[in-house]
DNA sequence: TTGTACGCGTTATCAG
DNA sequence: CTGATAACGCGTACAA
């Protein structure tokens, strides 16, 4: 690997200054014509390429490129953000980091460092599920961040579980990585969820992009119970993840306005699609539960196979589009994301701020849709 | 966004010469621990961060950064393969660049001319479906380069329409965003995948990882050809890409080794999963084929969709695993690629030059696996 | 319009 | 074991 012609190389052979190289290099309309030529020709002569790298330690400059922290590429979630961020930022000559955390705290720390060292002009990150939010406080004062898909907050501490007439913890189906997470309804106050909603009220720490996971849920929760669901399982990850909450959130608030009396609910935990086809197959047929609210597209993926495997369906509804929805019949309900919105809002945040602008930092929550395509149906 | 504090502040905070306290970032051993305590101090005191872009412009130093240029982010082909190479990049040190040439040559060139500037230490490249090359000419000296999923190859001319008596073409069925591809036997030498087949024998201008795709194909048509089909329809994207023509040709060996008298098939381009659905939809129920090939997973996914929304099916294989093949009845049988594989060995490979490893250059074909699951059968 | 001299944040040399 | 000094490749005052 011979190392590469400098720019003085490239002066040299053009017999000019190092300064009117750069000039030209840069683009600047003020050369003699003829001297530029001459450096064009040694240009592609020695085959010189514009070292960015170098010219972005110059104060003021920079090397344009933006920082990406998602917890797993290998999720159609977060490659279709990913892509539309990509988009967005190359198409303002921006290039993209992406790196994966894999849900893990000190993973995430250890990446969001990496990425400062290398001086990345802005940072997109969707904070750990655990988040103390020192890296935001660290890192916002550096350079544009953006929080998306969940905001920086710290954790809430577990809730105290608690039950009502209306509300009843399943007993664990099956033995899972984590225990499920308790029940509970819309008159217990001082939740997880109630905290995350008091927070958000106050100002943000950094521009921050989500869903309306609450609503979305709700919305597909109602639309169980208005087709004759009773007991409805709540199929989804940890608790622990802020998106989670708030579709807990929604899905209880659907049930303490519209559940008829002797409604009932419960509630299990899944990281994977194997794990959420389990928990289905292992309550399908106990007559437990008539409806599955799949809070993920990895819940819904376990939900649909484990009715194909075993036969028999129960209506559902999950949380976020995925592709097999459209393949299998019943079609699958979901609540969809503007996933190709939400990435294109968080690239114009970092991009606004790097422009100049500077309000105070907001949240934008962008709604959901939900799509219906028949499995909600008894 | 007050300016960072360099080595020199740490230095003069912690009245030791600049040396020092970059011994001390880069973690050498022989320094005096009361200085390397003041150092830590002012360290954390400053809120000093090492700057690796400054760094790298050091003659041996680099940013350790590797750049990847793949088609589309969001297809879960390339966002599986994406996260493979970043986990293994990520496990030695290195931050990954990902950027989607969505199959535009320009784009592509681009693309690469900014990660050259970029000083990225290696690039891990999908070429672009008419290669010229020139890219790999260019950066192979300057760094580290793996073709992956397709060889670095110029893009061989058009071949001339070739029939005879068992190979027959398809009209168009539908209007197409690009006219089908010829239909060829194996007696015809000359065209563009025996081109492929002869430059494959010379060494390559980079290293290389391909699956075999026409072993795969050519593996699920003799699948189908078993269970009876006589008539199959090779629907796939267009043939001027190389896992195109290389399946095609194995679909065609396949025909040529293993087909009985009589036996027909066609061809259909489509690029996106809904153009392969309305080839299919059009096609179902005329007679005119009796098993379909799906050249890539689009294909695949527009062929279950026609045959769910017709309520008519025919045997069927797909290239390319997807996540709804195994929600669907009958399971969707497909030539599956080691995805993650292929990912781990561009990465290593790349790596391995890195290290100083400097053998010539050399193609590694994975081999594909047929995942049978039902759909093959009548 | 072009060139000179210097600084950007870091690391390497080499003398103390 | 430490520190002054010179690069690294490039951009920018400032002078010519």
């Amino acid at each position: 690997m011979p190392k590469p012609p400098t720019m003085k190389d490239v002066a040299a052979a053009a017999g000019v200054a190092l300064k009117t190289v750069s000039r030209h290099v840069n683009g600047a309309t003020n050369i003699d014509p003829a001297l530029a030529a001459r450096i064009a020709a040694a240009i592609t002569e020695l085959g010189y390429r514009h070292n960015l790298a170098a010219a972005s330690i110059r104060p003021g400059r920079s090397a344009k490129v933006i920082g990406l922290v998602i917890s797993d590429l290998a999720n159609p979630y977060w490659s279709l953000l990913a892509r539309s961020v990509e988009r967005t930022l190359s198409a303002n000559g921006y290039l993209l980091m992406t790196v994966s955390s894999e849900e893990d705290a000190d993973r995430h720390r250890l990446l969001i460092d990496r990425l400062l060292a290398q001086r990345v002009d802005g940072l997109i990150v969707s904070p750990p599920r655990r988040d103390t939010t020192a890296w935001a406080a660290a890192a916002a004062p550096l350079l544009p961040v953006v929080a998306i898909d969940r905001p920086a907050l710290s954790a809430p501490p577990p809730p105290a579980p608690v039950q009502d007439a209306r509300a009843t913890r399943e007993d664990q189906p099956l033995s899972l990585a984590e225990p499920p997470a308790p029940s509970r309804t819309d008159d217990d106050l001082h939740t997880d969820a109630d905290v995350d909603a008091m927070r958000r009220q106050h100002p943000p720490l950094v521009d921050t992009i989500l869903a309306d996971n609450a609503g979305g849920a709700q919305a597909a929760t109602r639309e169980l119970l208005r087709h004759g669901a009773r007991r409805i399982l709540f199929l989804g990850d940890s608790l622990e993840l802020y998106t989670m909450r708030e579709r807990h959130a929604g899905f209880l608030r659907a049930l303490a306005s519209a559940a008829p009396e002797g409604a009932d609910f419960s509630v299990a935990t899944a990281h994977t699609a194997a794990e959420a086809a389990d928990v289905v197959t292992a309550l399908l047929g106990t007559g437990r539960i008539d409806a599955v609210f799949a809070a993920n597209n990895r819940a819904s993926v376990g939900a649909v196979d484990a009715f194909t495997r075993v036969g028999a369906r129960l209506p559902l509804i999950g949380f976020d589009d995925f592709e097999a929805a459209t393949l299998v019949r019943p079609g699958v309900s979901v609540v969809a994301q503007d996933v190709a919105l939400m990435g294109e809002a968080a690239a114009q945040a970092v991009l606004a701020r790097l422009a100049g602008d500077t309000p105070p930092p907001a949240t934008t929550t962008l709604p959901t849709r939900l799509i219906l395509r028949g499995s909600e149906l008894p």
